[in-house]
DNA sequence: TATGAATGAGAGTTCATTCAT
DNA sequence: AATGAATGAACTCTCATTCAT
């Protein structure tokens, strides 16, 4: 889809009806304007996206071995989810207007996951969570945007390094 | 400049005229077209980033206790470059075409870095750098649009938050 | 009918066909094209209008007592006419662009039925029948928009006023 | 100008730049839309319409022997605005679809008019007022269009018959 | 007899850009 | 150095009309 590609204005319908071998008004048989069918992809992702990140919270009774493994599940599937649409992420997550609420939104809801989890005792507790949850939504987008829909990493990979990553750290 | 604000397409040159109290004719006076104007702004920027990402990288002989401290030295230095150019890096590092290239060339950089510190012996080698230097990247980049340019953080708080995330981890 | 309403141009089509509960190619199996059915709704009506206005010619032999009586009646009927056939009178009398050669019609034969009428020492003759004919019409028709069909007066109403006014005026 | 002859719907902004032998998007530089100018235009009219009914109310004093005389001067004023503004007034008082409610308004004022007069004693009263004054104003139309705008009678001509007329009606 | 699906032609509008002065 | 006035090219969208079935 063009959208995902060009973003909304550079999308033209001409190009959208040549690619799908039709004519113009038949564009408009089945959307009603240029404007409301990105927002039903933007909407359509919206919807998917935050049902996932409300299901990457963490559970009461983390066992300390698990526990990597649990954050890299909620990544993987993030990752996923991204994967399997990706056309539909790229508009929501990256090229829409609204792309700025939806992350903004994720972030929030991930801050929110964070806290709490941190009063369970997962994680310290030195730390803003809200700068951290920022920094995973904007590591997220930009590794989709350069590993995962290059093909160069699976969700898999992604999670797993990340998780290392903002678990221990770097340092030795 | 409307540029930073509305991005390329959504930005009239009537508009542009309009704020600099001028005629639509006298832009073409100083400039040979839009896209060129705009252009001009991202090689200013690129310029600036690519040196400071330069500078950032770490030294052979930082001893253990200063490390944390050069690290968020770098990220300060880019975080301030962010906060004075806030205009010109938003064309640059955001709504811009070539915002992917040059955020490219900067994860390159930073996976340089990383690789060549970690043979220093600062980190450890058991991640894959390329991901940790995108991750950055994007962590980053979201940062600056949601904290910095907000003006809810100052760069050095966020150069010291991103630092102890990266190096330490959430871990207790 | 939307044609009586909207008027040919504001009619689309696709409104007609939705108030018949019929597709739109079924329209085409029933008519040759928008303008052939505008046409003969047209033409339906024209036929009846001169009809009436033809009859509505006085004989030599009224009496000065009936005279009132009789003018009424012709313009009754034209009332009459208007109100059982609203649709296809507004068409050809108000929306339709041959109504303006229409309305030229019925006033010519009223502009004769008025010279022929005063030859016969009905009326004076120091009046012009050419603008008086072209005062009725204008009369009836926009008594018939504002009274007639607004359900407000019957036809006879206004055949009574409209002849008391043509035939005595309003001085005392 | 394309409006008083066409109407608005069958009006193009091609038809009317090509008229004045500029370009389409030179229409834009002086009206904001389409539908703006043709409103513009409907406004001025009205205006001008309502300050001239208004003007034609008699006044108090007017002698026996002046009274024709003091209302064709009326109605001549509205027939010479017509045809002074010929343009204007076709599209405010015939083709925009505000006609219908600029004539109303008209007919309403004309008819407080007659009641007013009527109850200064010059007219009777046994006619109702509503009606007569519609008949006025179609007749005034119609006679605009019929005898005005083709140039076969003045303004002053059509007062003159139009206040014998409907001031003393047809009958010997 | 009826239609789902499609379209050619053309509408109004916008915008970066350029003359003539 | 500066501009008032204009435009080419392109855009989104609409509508009467027609196929293939």
């Amino acid at each position: 889809m063009q959208f995902a590609i060009h973003g909304f204005h550079k999308t033209k319908i001409s190009e959208i009806v040549k690619e799908a071998n039709v004519t113009q008004p038949t564009f408009y048989l089945y959307f009603k304007s240029k404007e409301a069918v990105f927002q039903e992809l933007v909407d359509v992702f919206k919807e998917k996206l935050y049902h996932h990140v409300a299901q990457s919270k963490l559970p009461a009774d983390v066992a300390e071995e698990g526990l990597m493994e649990r954050i890299a599940y909620g990544l993987r599937a993030v990752f996923e989810l991204f994967q399997q649409n990706e056309e539909v992420a790229r508009i929501g997550f990256v090229v829409s207007e609204e792309a700025t609420t939806i992350k903004a939104e994720m972030t929030a809801q991930i801050e929110s996951n964070l806290t709490e989890e941190a009063r369970l005792g997962y994680f310290h507790t030195n730390v803003n969570f809200s700068v951290v949850a920022a920094a995973m939504v904007g590591a997220i987008e930009y590794l989709a945007i350069t590993k995962l829909w290059t093909g160069s990493h699976t969700p898999d990979e992604l999670a797993e390094e990340i998780t290392q990553l903002f678990l221990h750290g770097l340092k030795i």
